[in-house]
DNA sequence: TAATATATATAGATATAAACTATATATACA
DNA sequence: TGTATATATAGTTTATATCTATATATATTA
């Protein structure tokens, strides 16, 4: 059976014409009278009793039509669903975002998307990476914003733009002294790092390869699991420790007299990029929210994507 | 849109399978795909999120497949109630009948059709044949059973039974020394008829053509509009008048005083017949009927159908 | 009562859509 | 790294829906 067809048998009840029906439905009479006699056919019964000159609609019918109503009543609902479904923001975006990026990112990018694109809807889950890698692939998110360094093969990536490290060390820490800021010096002192897990702990350990091999394991394993956490360590004098440029505060040298100086090196720098599954429907979403993160990044980070 | 891709769609969503859905619904699994495919393009939006290995079912598509659900059920009560309706007798037949057949024909046949059919239903309507006519043609009414002369050519007629007339007269009229009755002797008397309309007065009419050519008009205005009527009037003894075999009753001489005596004249006769629509649906059921009438019409009336 | 207009049905041709088989492609798992 | 599994793609065949032109039957009207 077909929804056309008993659109047919409705029309043609109501304007209590087949000719008059097949216009309205933009199609021959012919047409329209073959279709609504194969229904009948399917049916196995008529729903009209014709002369060559008028017709009439049998008890059947009566009945066959009455059922037809509310089905094409959903499916006319069911269409226009889907049209207003055409905007890719009637379902919530849900973002997952590393948690070095996401209380920095989100206040500079959101209120703006909000303000371009009121009917946005955005849904932030903060985690570490390989908890996000997983909720993108089961579908429990739809996009992560990641710190990574390769790239991935199982999903589509989108690089935003690159933030440069920073370094942050306690007042009267020799670095205070130096004009220029390069990896090696870093390297002289004791670095912090995040708890396993954190990509910017995996990142400052590559960069400070050489240095962290003299390291004990245990001290290796830090209590740090946020950024906060690490710049109170900085404060209270233990070392000093990497910091991405949108996370720097200036809060940090006035009330913890804690110092930032910019790494003299292109290699101490982090990708933000955007990850998403490679049959990911809602494009759009993605690119207007790239669009919105790149417009609203500061003159501190390279900006790759436009 | 279709009804069976919708089918496809839920099917894929319960079974969480394409290559399973696809045999469920009996095609081929690139034909399901393929569907599914031109029904997203068809709503704008992704259903289903695919890998080659697997696939979920999108926010829209969750949606759609939760829309669509009642849509098929109320398609399936649709077919199923197509399914029990192809019992004729689901539908009432609507029988229109005249006053001078319908209370002796239908006590003949009703209760046996119900036995044979329990689920037959009749409903009857006894009125005068341009009556009937009138609402044959509107659909008030599915079938006629009329004693008309000639055959209609705007309605189907099926003759069931011819039906002979027989003479009732008052006890002590010439007619009773008769061993035979003749036309011709009827017309010696005065003949009584029924109101105009009844088919059976045109019916006399015709058969005393000459005797009544005689009658000022006065005469041949009746008050008579039943055959209870018309038999007071001879009981009365104001003439004779024909009876159609069915009618007659034992009562009428036991009680009443009137003799009855079967015409002997091949003309005196109406001929019985069932009308309906050219184009009606349920012949089935006017089978079943006419049946039923020429089985239990008795001797005295000769059967044309069976 | 014949002529005309009107409404549905039928026939045959064409275009569209849905189905198939065979094969490609990508992923998961061993 | 190979094998099994699941969906996608390509090309062909079949089925379905559509069209135009015409037939048929019924009202209406002159």
């Amino acid at each position: 059976m077909n929804i056309r067809d008993l659109k047919y048998l409705v029309t043609v009840a109501d304007l209590k014409s087949f000719q008059k029906a097949a216009m309205s439905c933009h199609v021959s009479q012919p047409t329209l009278s073959g279709q609504i006699k194969k229904l009948e056919e399917y049916l196995g019964n008529k729903v009209f009793e014709r002369t060559t000159k008028s017709f009439s609609i049998t008890p059947f019918g009566e009945k066959i039509i009455e059922l037809s109503r509310p089905i094409l009543d959903q499916v006319d609902e069911l269409t226009a669903y889907s049209r207003q479904s055409k905007n890719p923001w009637s379902i919530p975006l849900k973002v997952g975002i590393i948690p070095t990026l996401g209380p920095y990112l989100i206040p500079k990018f959101y209120l703006y998307l909000k303000k371009i694109i009121p009917e946005a809807r955005v849904v932030f889950d903060e985690n570490i990476t390989s908890v996000l890698m997983k909720k993108l692939k089961n579908g429990e998110l739809d996009v992560l914003l990641l710190a990574t360094d390769e790239s991935s093969s199982q999903f589509s990536q989108v690089e935003l733009f690159e933030e440069p490290f920073w370094v942050a060390f306690p007042i009267g820490s020799k670095l205070e002294t130096l004009t220029k800021i390069l990896s090696q010096d870093v390297n002289k002192e004791r670095v912090l790092l995040l708890n396993d897990g954190h990509c910017l702990r995996q990142q400052t350990l590559k960069l400070c390869r050489d240095n962290l091999k003299n390291y004990a394991p245990e001290d290796l394993n830090t209590i740090a699991s946020s950024l906060e956490t690490l710049i109170n360590l900085v404060a209270a004098g233990e070392g000093c420790t990497f910091v991405p440029a949108l996370a720097l505060q200036s809060a940090w040298t006035t009330d913890m007299g804690v110092l930032v100086r910019k790494i003299d090196d292109p290699n101490a720098k982090r990708t933000v990029s955007m990850l998403f599954r490679k049959n990911f429907s809602r494009i759009k979403q993605l690119e207007e929210l790239g669009k919105m993160i790149t417009y609203q990044s500061p003159n501190t980070v390279k900006v790759l994507m436009k």
